[in-house]
DNA sequence: ACATAGAATTGAAACGTTTCGAATTGCTGT
DNA sequence: ACAGCAATTCGAAACGTTTCAATTCTATGT
């Protein structure tokens, strides 16, 4: 790999005569400006971007940690920081925290980019408060964390289950059962609490009876209908804290010859793409996720330019009202 | 932000000695140890990752490329490839390249990972080529490439478009349009050329008239179907060249009034997870998408090794046929 | 011809690590 | 008491850039 030096060599002049060159500095003859790119372009030389970074304090990279880079929903959320970072002459660089807090990690303490957006629950908001610093801004998307240089931009998951839980419920449904993501998520705890709180204010209560946990995949939620069904326990509805886990459910419920909405209702939280495709299709609490990103991207930006003013922001979902909860 | 050098002033030792402890070298001191820890601790030290790579040659991580990082359809494949290199104790990050050949480009060129695994049509044969070294080998999955650093993972396109023909014109369909990706796909081009083969085989002609641009996206399909249906000439059958245009195609023509199969007929190409759930259930060809990531992540591993045997791999497809295409 | 402004070029430091050979230290055995 | 050795610790080079201050060169005005 031929380097600065090997180049410099070549074209008879000093390393930072070439270094000139190559970044376009005013100052370098027109003569010298051709016999390096001549040397350059012999040697095939290409810059090696880490010694690049070591030197220049920006990388000029947006790092991006999602719990799983795989995740189907991450989609509109890539593309409104995509959109944000690349208008910035950034580049985003995207890496998953399966596998424990290994590699993101690392990363995020290690600084190889200028900021982070993390959608994670499995990186520890200790270590993001600690790696957070003036020159390395960090926005959160699932959870709550404000600190110094970390603000989170989040979805009002109460409000969202509130308004869906009320809509089951004016539904006429009662026996409403919840299906749990991980204990450690604050979006279940959150989606959770406000399915209860629409639950009381209708003077019905949530039983434990009827919190199942599902983890959060389409697995965890297809295997909690089984187990029920195989108690003959089943509720008249399922409110799924996220869509993978109703997705699940339906899928179960439908071998099991349970039709939906007729027999029990289902919905769910987020409304990923597939969403509207199930059959039948999903009503669910949409979460913005395009603006979430784009929103996240920005705010980040604002940060690195060293503006004071930034805050944690919380948006809005919206209730898709589609076949599968029965009203229409 | 705490540099080693600030570490060793606390600790009243030489960087060299801090650098060891942090790193387990075993020929360090208890004591000397423990001042070390101390310190980094009391500093909250973080090792700068660039550094490390810039000095370290092995920067432990791999790269991959994707035209759009919020493609859907890169789940599997991106499950493939982590599987492996977690395994190897490597890190993946992931970039799109979107913007032109902006950034991965960059990323390419410039080394910043041990290797690439690429699936982005919009990137350069010639810079593949070009980039890939001993110490940097390169895995393609969109195209067939084959130098002396860079190898591909690809799947028998024309050989499932063959099939997908004809299983199209065995259940009757005469006149089938083809709908087609951007010009510069060699995916596109081969699922074009089998179908063709197909139709030729069994004495049928493919008109360009029938030969329709969708730009393999969800929007060209749709675009593509109305247009021909306001010139009132629409086919027995769609070949989409992939599943995003089917499910445009189906959509425009659900919009239209015309029936899916009964009407007209629908395949795709990639078996996308969405496919199964759109309605009708979309007959498609299956690309292996976990094995091709989980091929092109374990060979990239070999190539690192200084494996010489590495070749170029060609993966089978399968015809998935669901309802979309009339027969059952 | 000559001082000098300005342009072009260069040398060297710096970025934060790792690593290797050398230097220092503390023991062991005689 | 000291040679010899292993265990520690250290200094300095190296990785490939960028950048700033210093130097050299060229041309200008007097």
């Amino acid at each position: 790999m031929a380097t600065i030096k090997d180049v410099a060599k070549l074209a008879g002049v000093s390393i930072s005569t070439v270094s000139l060159t190559l970044n376009q500095h005013p100052n370098v003859s027109p003569e010298t400006r051709k016999k390096v790119w001549k040397a350059a372009r012999e040697l095939q030389y290409q810059p090696n971007g880490i010694a690049k970074d070591l030197k220049s304090v920006r990388t000029k990279t947006v790092g991006l940690v999602l719990s799983d880079l795989s995740g189907p929903f991450y989609s509109e959320l890539i593309r409104g920081i995509q959109e944000v970072t690349t208008a910035n002459g950034y580049d985003l660089v995207a890496m998953s925290a399966i596998g424990g807090s290994g590699s993101p990690a690392r990363y995020i303490r290690e600084k190889r980019t200028d900021g982070m957006i993390i959608l994670a629950h499995d990186i520890d908001s200790h270590l993001i408060s600690q790696a957070g610093r003036e020159k390395f801004p960090i926005m959160v998307l699932d959870r709550k964390l404000e600190s110094d240089h970390v603000f989170s931009v989040t979805v009002d998951n109460r409000k969202g289950a509130y308004e869906a839980g009320e809509h089951l419920i004016r539904s006429g449904y009662r026996k409403i059962a919840y299906l749990a993501g991980p204990n450690d998520s604050t979006d279940n705890a959150e989606r959770f609490a406000g399915f209860k709180e629409a639950m009381e204010s209708h003077g019905l209560e949530v039983t434990p009876k009827w919190y199942i946990q599902g983890g959060f995949t389409k697995q965890g939620g297809y295997r909690a209908v089984k187990l029920l069904a195989a108690q003959h326990i089943l509720p008249e509805a399922f409110f799924a804290g996220n869509d993978e886990m109703a997705m699940g459910a339906m899928e179960a419920l439908t071998e099991l010859g349970i039709r939906v909405p007729a027999d029990v209702a289902v919905v769910g939280f987020d409304d990923i793409e597939l969403a509207a495709y199930m059959r039948p299709p999903l009503t669910t609490v949409r979460q913005p996720m395009f603006d979430m990103g784009y929103t996240a991207a920005t705010l980040l930006f604002r940060l690195l330019d060293g503006d004071r003013s930034v805050r944690s922001v919380v948006l809005d979902t919206e209730l898709i009202v589609r076949e599968s909860c029965g009203s229409k």
